[in-house]
Formats: C-alpha cells, structure tokens, sequence
DNA sequence: TGGCTATTTGGCAAAATAGCCAAGCGCCTT
DNA sequence: AAGGCGCTTGGCTATTTTGCCAAATAGCCA
C-alpha cells in the first residue's frame, strides 16, 4: 500500500537525504552504522579510501541529517540518525531482486 | 528499531536507486507517482521544467528501477516500481523535523 | 500526405561531486 | 615542549550532473 505523499512541498531537504545516501561508500558506512556507532578509522579501513575523502562523505551525511557524530578524545564516533535506513534498503534490494 | 545490514555487498545498485531520489523534482515526481500513473506531460506541468528536462529525469529514475513505463498512443505513462517510496519520505521528514 | 502532438535524444555550457595530497587542528603521551 | 595520532579542511583536477535548445521519432487525425 502507498502512503499519502503530499506533492505541493518543497522537497529540497529530502532531496538532501537521498542525494547524500546516493553513494557506495557512504551506502556501506550506513550499513556498518547501523550496528552502532563507529569511529572514522573503522569506516575507513571499510571503505579503503583516503581518510579525507571518508571524512568528507560522513560530512555530507551528518550536514543532510543521517547521522551524527560525536568527539571522544582523538576518535570522532559517527552514529545513524535515520532509523529507517535498513528498512529501505532491504525494499531495495527486494524490488532490484525481481 | 534497525535492521540487519550487510556491510560486505555491493551498493552500486542500491546507491543508483538513492542518487536517482535525491533531486527535487524527482523526488516531487515520485509523490506524485505515490497515487497512480502519470503522463509525462502532467509531470512536467508538475515541476515545471522543460519537457526534455524531465524526460531525461525520468529516464535517470527508470534506469535506477524506481519507476516503470508504458506507452499508449502519442503519452508515455509513468508507475512508480518501488513501493516503499512514500514511507521512508515520511519517516525521513520526521526525522528531518526533529 | 501533411501537420500536430507527446516524447526522446544529441549537444552544449555551467555547476556540482569525488578523489587525492598537503596542511592544519586538537588531544594525548612522553 | 615535542611528537604522534585521528580527523578535518583547503585546494586542485577529473568526472558527472543539470538544464536548456534544437532536432529526431512516432502516433494521431484531417
């Protein structure tokens, strides 16, 4: 069944959201995320890209509201905010399956 | 509550499904889509872009498989494929709004 | 056939994105 | 204080995306 989905609205926000999780990497960090939250170093020995460009993408998460992060001494913890995410994700990749 | 979410798997489908959401009239195309086929010219008059413009952002959201189409007669008739689409848009607004 | 309509495709310029390296910042340990 | 560590920021280039116009395609109707 399909929601009520107001059309009328400005949808620059959510456009956000999606555009930020429209990326591998950062689609695999949310699902490392999902677990709990992780320190970057975790995220990118995952990824294996340069911890700039990790650092960057998480950046483009926690600015569009997916995540958010926390200091702990050296460590930055970057912990999931859309409780959604698995959700979506697992109806993705039901529909892809077909 | 989360799911489980496998973190060793290949999001390049799931993040060309995100990517092809995460643009403004796309996404307003996709509520729209939520109550039921659509031409292409009532999309259209919907965002207000140019008829090319939004041929193309359609083209970008069949690739992806979040929406399907048919022709009938001069109209190409756009559905929306991904039924969880509405739920997660309301869950990510109250997110948003928090 | 010819003209009209709905849609798609090609091509282009402007803007946004992704990745790296280098440099900077703050905390910790010595 | 000095150096190391984890992370972020600045800067650069290569690539991708967006939006328009113009042209092509295809169906409908006179």
């Amino acid at each position: 069944m399909l929601q009520e989905i107001e059309v009328n609205k400005n949808y620059e926000r959510s456009a956000d959201v999606f555009k930020a999780m429209g990326h591998p990497a950062r689609l695999r960090m949310l699902a490392a995320l999902g677990s709990g939250e992780q320190c970057v170093c975790e995220l990118q020995k995952l990824v294996g890209l340069d911890m700039s460009t990790v650092s960057k993408h998480l950046s483009v998460l926690k600015h569009a509201g997916v995540v958010s992060s926390r200091k702990e001494g050296n460590w930055a913890y970057y912990r999931l905010e859309l409780e959604c995410v698995g959700r979506f994700l697992t109806c993705i990749e039901r529909t892809l399956s077909e």
